[in-house]
DNA sequence: TATGAATGAGACTTCATTCAT
DNA sequence: AATGAATGAAGTCTCATTCAT
């Protein structure tokens, strides 16, 4: 029973996968051609039709997997005590994923999948899922922290929250056109946007001396 | 050889321009043939190579065209006595860019642009020096903000900048997949980051009194 | 202006119907490739499609002009006066079609075309419509001549037509396949055919009567 | 290596052969995948290979299959006394497989053949042989009526033979193309067919003067 | 200058067949 | 005997660019 097994299985279709990675990260998803995934990943031409049914269906896989990898890096963050604190935890865990030189790849691929968003709606919906959850996160915490009265209450949760998102969705581009980009100094940055957003303590100094 | 007036020819230009911003809006460079822009700029073939000399360089000439309007932009921020002031001002005016609608496709195709910066030098160039120009502006703002004691001291000028552009970055992106994206609530949340990095009261109380 | 010539277009597009219909010919519609005709055409790859939407529509355009050649074929039975001379005035037709060795490759490619209209509705709709014009014809002569008490009263005048149909469509088949196929000695056992159709002697004697 | 049964090897041929007749029937044998017949018959790709050595070896074993039951299908006229009923006998069995709707892949793949036959001298000789073994019998049928001056000496038996034969590889064509087709008012007409090779009444006075 | 027909390399994908298991 | 994963040549079609007019 020649069947392969799962594993193997799943091992070629990573092996493809991480092929057409490192050649779409180097030139994108159009001007990079199955004949250079197949040369890299080592395989045949129609090997690769046994794991994909075609470049687009790998170009969406790529999508998926991403999504559900920052799936669990949204879960790092969660369930934490403190709102405030939640937020910075989420920034550390973002921080890390964008100096991460394993990641390189994956965030230029990224950017390129930013792109084809635009005219192609499967990927749309994927990558907009994507920011859908962190966002979704930080408005929870951003809601309970205004609650708690720690940050301003006439800021919107949700602008809050693209605010963040925006950040590091700039950062990463930043990151991939410059290789100096200083992600530590940056960091520090963040946490001042997040000061801006609360509610500041001389308010309350203020009013206890009043 | 019946030479065109410059006039003329510079209308053309446009024309093709024009078309190439319509066709690379909907579907991205690659996936743009010639063909398209030929037709929707109501040319034939072989006259798009009498302006232009390959598509690489109509996709250059949109560049650099970006790379000019942004140049004006930036200016109106400039000379601005505050430095607090100033940057107000320069959010207000890219957010303004921001909402325009006719700078949808221009918007777009910038998206487009950062994909194909990340394999084509020239395109590179041209877009990081594209977001420089704002950087530089935020940077000399920024610095004499923290001379003049408004702007915490221990936050890097540059930092404070790229923050600040990746804001803008992000929030391109999030306008161009989501129609529904608020512009207005999201300034609002960007002038309280603005706060963040500026020095608190009591600080300056706290000066006073040692 | 270099767009050519309505001449020329048209005898560029014969071109490539003769080299199709020559490798169509000699190997089907399947398995003779884009290259084969374009080889055999004498043009490149990329002109054809200049002409022609796809193989399919190659095919089809064959299809069409066979359609369009036969239509002429029967025009020349028409208007005969009386029905059973116009039956045997279509049979020469047929048998010349036949007979002439310039047609061999159409008759070839008509076989295939059989095949294909099996399974390709737009081909299908040609052949079958190909055979209900001489079927048509010849039932407007059986019925006249069933008027006229010249063929017998209880045959179905569809059912003599499918007859006369089937004959030459078997014809061609054999003919193709035999090159020794005597076309000749088959006409006469065809004006047999004919006879057969014919009321018996009986009439005549009512003929005498008059 | 497990020898399989003779019976169950058979078993497994005729599995696959009738796949293929299905699939061949619906989309012809180059528009059908080795993959189709495989997924409609059950087995796994290499198995096929166990019992043929090829397609065109598939293909070749439809064309034997069809030629041996062809020959079933003559042999039910041979021997009849009478030779023009002979010639009805005949007519009647190829009606009655027309007409059998179990017999209507075989007669679409029956028509691929006819075009495979152009170009594969395999086929074409498989092809030709079962049309030359109803040919031969209505010839010697023929030949004996002529004899017994039942059918015009002047018509060529080779001839008369043909015609029959072509009628019927029409009525095949039209009765697939055309599912209305009226098997049963068409056999009338072809018994007026037979009538019209049979000598006229003068012939029977000329024979009771002697 | 301007046209648009022509080019031909290269894109994605399929498929009959083989072979390790 | 049987499996089905793997192969890679070949298929159809596209497209940036050129060039005769």
């Amino acid at each position: 029973m020649p069947k392969i097994s799962e594993k193997k299985r799943e091992s070629r279709r990573q092996q493809i996968l991480e092929a057409a990675l490192a050649c779409f990260s180097e030139n994108g998803f159009h001007q990079t051609g199955m004949a250079d995934i197949v040369k890299r990943s080592g395989m045949s031409q129609g090997a690769v039709y046994l794991y994909f049914q075609s470049k687009d269906d790998l170009i969406e896989a790529l999508a998926d997997d991403r999504h559900r990898r920052e799936a669990v890096l949204n879960s790092v963050a969660r369930g934490s005590g403190d709102p405030i604190e939640g937020l910075h935890a989420l920034i550390r865990v973002y921080a890390q994923w964008l100096t991460d030189p394993a990641g390189e790849a994956r965030r230029r691929v990224g950017i390129h999948g930013w792109a084809e968003a635009l005219r192609n709606r499967r990927i749309r919906a994927s990558v907009v899922e994507g920011i859908d959850m962190p966002r979704a996160l930080i408005v929870a915490l951003v809601e309970r922290a205004q609650h708690d009265g720690l940050i301003k209450r006439d800021l919107g949760a949700d602008a809050v929250a693209r605010v963040l998102v925006a950040i590091f969705q700039g950062f990463v581009l930043q990151k991939c056109w410059d290789e100096d980009f200083d992600v530590e100094a940056c960091m520090a940055a963040v946490a001042s946007v997040i000061e801006g957003f609360r509610t500041t303590k001389p308010d309350v100094g203020r009013r206890t001396r009043a």
